[in-house]
DNA sequence: GTGATTTCCTGACGGTTCGTCAAAAAATAG
DNA sequence: CTATTTTTTGACGAACCGTCAGGAAATCAC
């Protein structure tokens, strides 16, 4: 389903290759210079190859952004899904999701940059609506796992919705603040408070809260979460976790 | 204390009242065609004065993005500042504070994007030290507000923290929450979905599911916060709420 | 009112980067 | 080994940023 490959000479395999180098060096420059520093000759230069050879493979500068977004996207997803297989109550299983959020925080912190950039409504027409289509498609997912927890929630009767609320409102909101979350991370840099300088842990505190505020049950001043989150991270990302940090 | 004016001869009088019409120019630009559609030669000429003369006034064209953000978050400062004066108990004030932030939302559609420009890191070396103070300056009013009002709920017992949680934490809670609406906003471009189409109904559920997680009394499942909204939108903000279509 | 002086405005210019494309180089086919 | 196709290259045109010398306008001195 994946590559069965339908026949690849070798030039074409060492092009395929170079896209994912191609994108890794554009990353790099993302992370340590920011979308100014990204110069298409910059990028070229970093795997050996001319300006004209990475035009062959992004359109545009905003282009490349975008299909930095979207690979990092598409592991986002991929987390996300991971975590929907996580044993235990609905609550606990919400949790796992909220831990591969963390993990994607810690390992892309370029990412919110690029997504914005891949999604900003004037640079479309510079960006291929295929990429554009996939960030969608990627982020769909992760809204899908979310939701369907939610929803078991909701069957099981671990989650009753007051009325006037609903799952996508809650699953909005986690992305909110896990959103939130991302930028104030640039914050970070400027001001200095307690609850800025432990961005992370400001988040996890607040989802707690406001699934608290949601009534979904067991609620985190009744119970300690705190276990099942590092079952989590350690039985469903144990690599990606020590990498980014949080283990 | 504003401006008992030091003797402005009718000269500098004009040159201060352009920089307000290149900052309404630009905003004008950056709503409507974005960061990239902003050339500094258009500003010029919305105005009918020269490129060289927008350069008098603002150093780079990240500095001029940075003043228009600098501008907007005065205001949101102001109104926050505004709804702090607001009679009730303390939630109903919080919630001003959130109509405050509703308002400003719907007033400023482009402030995220300037403010995020002014901000970066990257782009710090182009910007005016004294804008980047400034910004972080009415920021930190906003957070004062809502930190006050908080702390004050604590002293009254409207709010008992659960151990490891803090009304900075709270705060930033809410703005975190308010940040990602604003993101939000672009993708309600691409997405259809009820959660995301009523970007502010989907935050105010929000903000008032975190409160209630943080047990901040009485919960808004057993109070009806909103005639407390509708009565701070036409007392506080009477002609912005309109404006914003908000009332 | 007029000339001297300061202050302000202008648009041409150098510099940088983007994205293109004709020609060169490499790969593939015969 | 030659012909054909594919790929790579870097010089080039265009666009824009930010500067600055020279000109215009305002202010001042008398």
């Amino acid at each position: 389903m994946t590559t069965s490959g339908p026949e690849l000479s070798p030039k074409q395999r060492e092009i395929r290759e170079r896209e994912g180098l191609l994108l890794d060096a554009a990353q790099g420059i993302l992370v340590d210079q920011g979308y100014e520093g990204l110069r298409m000759e910059r990028v070229a230069e970093r795997i050996g190859v001319s300006k004209g050879t990475v035009y062959q493979h992004f359109g545009s500068r905003d282009d490349l952004v975008a299909a930095v977004a979207v690979r990092s996207s598409r592991v986002r997803a991929a987390l996300f899904e991971r975590a929907a297989d996580f044993e235990g109550t609905t609550r606990e299983r919400m949790g796992a999701v909220e831990a591969a959020a963390e993990v994607f925080f810690a390992l892309f912190p370029h990412h919110d940059h690029a997504e914005r950039i891949a999604r900003a409504a004037h640079l479309s027409p510079r960006v291929q609506p295929a990429r554009v289509d996939a960030m969608r498609a990627h982020t769909g997912r992760c809204f899908e796992v979310a939701t369907r927890i939610a929803a078991e929630a909701v069957e099981t009767g671990d989650l009753e919705l007051a009325p006037g609320r609903s799952v996508q409102q809650l699953c909005v909101g986690l992305w909110n603040l896990y959103q939130g979350a991302f930028l104030m991370r640039d914050l970070e840099k400027f001001v200095s408070d307690p609850a800025i300088d432990d961005t992370l842990g400001t988040l996890r505190t607040n989802a707690r809260a406001l699934l608290d505020g949601y009534a979904w049950r067991a609620l985190s001043t009744d119970f300690d979460y705190e276990p099942a989150r590092v079952r989590a991270l350690t039985q469903l990302f144990p690599e990606e976790a020590t990498a980014g940090g949080l283990l």
